[in-house]
DNA sequence: AACTGTTTAAAACAGTCGTTTGATTTTCAC
DNA sequence: GTGAAAATCAAACGACTGTTTTAAACAGTT
């Protein structure tokens, strides 16, 4: 499959202006990003890094190798940007501010974090890149916050309820990125902002919190296991 | 915009077989679906309908006409099909089968509930359609939604909470459906089935029920506001 | 100087897309 | 039956897609 050229090495940066190369992967996550993978047009990735479309094909063979590039560039990143370097002591401290920071990365592509949400939109749309990526990049995150949450609960649960309460945090903040224009139109508009990170932050820790430390759950849940079991004929 | 073509109108039903127009509206249902808008091809509809190309331009106009008109099916069916006829006392058990309904609908594209999966895919790769489907589809149900909400809850929050409460199960419900493939990969293989709809809904509801009742989740808001304000500058 | 790799430009390619055409068949009141 | 409208069909249209080709220009090394 992948195209007999020969691959040209980095540019051994000499000229101090952005090269072709790099122009064209500086633009093409942004776009990749909001569009989405299948979205965009090699004549629009050129465009907007003023770079010839014939670019594409020698530097990266394909569309799809820039895609993966950007993919790979994205994983670099991320993991000298997040070294795990959350070194509160209080597990309630380290928890909020994990929520928070993954919400505010998920936040607009303006703040020059389209990154997340390019993520978001391979893991709801799939391309040949999708299983290498979410091994990569999203296993490590999504380990971290289990951990975190066995530290947070006094009694030991069982793996699925940590699986649930994770995916339950990541399912609500993709939410609120994804269908940003949903929440907008769903309510009142008084709401200065589409998102409160800071409001919808202390919601969800909050709520978690109350989950993990409450002892009525368990209570609840045997409750609510009798209603879901009488009502099967119903429906 | 809208093309000039006369608009044909509906066969007679004098043929006793499904006329074109009608597989056309059944199959494509599905399809838009699972693959979205942009994914499916006209070319693909037809085949799937057992119909020609030319249909689709000759009954609809064209694709987003068919678009359009799968839409309003959809619309018609939940207001027959969805008369609100949730007459159980216990707003609990109520809240329960609500969200349990919720879930159910959003299921896999086999259960014959493609419905939710369209208007998922329309509220996050929003069509011209978008507005219209909002205001008519889904406010009604975020409504009711809510005044369960106010039902469930011993004392009066705040409108915002009830939305953040009301978009977390939302959210929750569409991230299982929409991410099925990524949840997989990410929770041990042992389990059974991508996503149990019981253990899912009893889980949703109990952690929301316990953030109604539970007292502390003011202290822990109070709480988790002085975390987010403290660490504002180590960011 | 010639030779290297890089970049640009313009054009063409093969394929797919939504849509339209024009002829043909089917339907059905008369 | 007859004939006009409705419905269906194969085929083509024009626009766009990703990709490739051709040519020429540019920079740096030896």
């Amino acid at each position: 499959m992948s195209s007999s050229t020969s691959k040209p090495r980095a540019p051994s940066r000499s000229t101090e202006v952005a090269s072709a190369r790099q122009r064209l992967l500086d633009a093409a996550g942004p776009i990749f990003a909001e569009r989405g993978f299948e979205g965009v047009t090699v004549r629009d990735l050129a465009a907007e890094a003023r770079v010839n479309v014939a670019a594409v094909g020698y530097h990266f063979g394909d569309k799809l190798g820039l895609y993966r590039a950007v993919i790979d560039l994205v994983q670099e990143q991320r993991e000298e940007h997040f070294p795990q370097s959350n070194t509160a002591q209080d597990p309630v401290v380290r928890f909020t501010q994990l929520v928070r920071a993954l919400l505010s990365q998920m936040k607009s592509s303006t703040d020059s974090s389209w990154e997340i949400q390019l993520l978001l939109r391979e893991i709801q749309r799939p391309t040949p890149i999708f299983e290498h990526m979410v091994r990569v990049i999203l296993r490590p995150r999504f380990d971290y916050l289990i951990s975190t949450l066995r530290e947070l609960s006094e009694v030991e649960l069982t793996s699925e309820d940590y699986d649930q309460l994770a995916f339950g945090i990541v399912g609500q903040c993709s939410f609120f990125v994804l269908n940003a224009k949903m929440v907008n139109f769903l309510i009142p508009s008084n709401h200065a902002q589409t998102v409160d990170l800071d409001r919808v932050t202390t919601h969800m820790v909050a709520t978690t919190l109350t989950t993990l430390e409450s002892g009525t759950v368990l209570d609840f849940k045997m409750k609510i296991k009798s209603i879901l079991s009488e009502s099967i004929d119903s429906r």
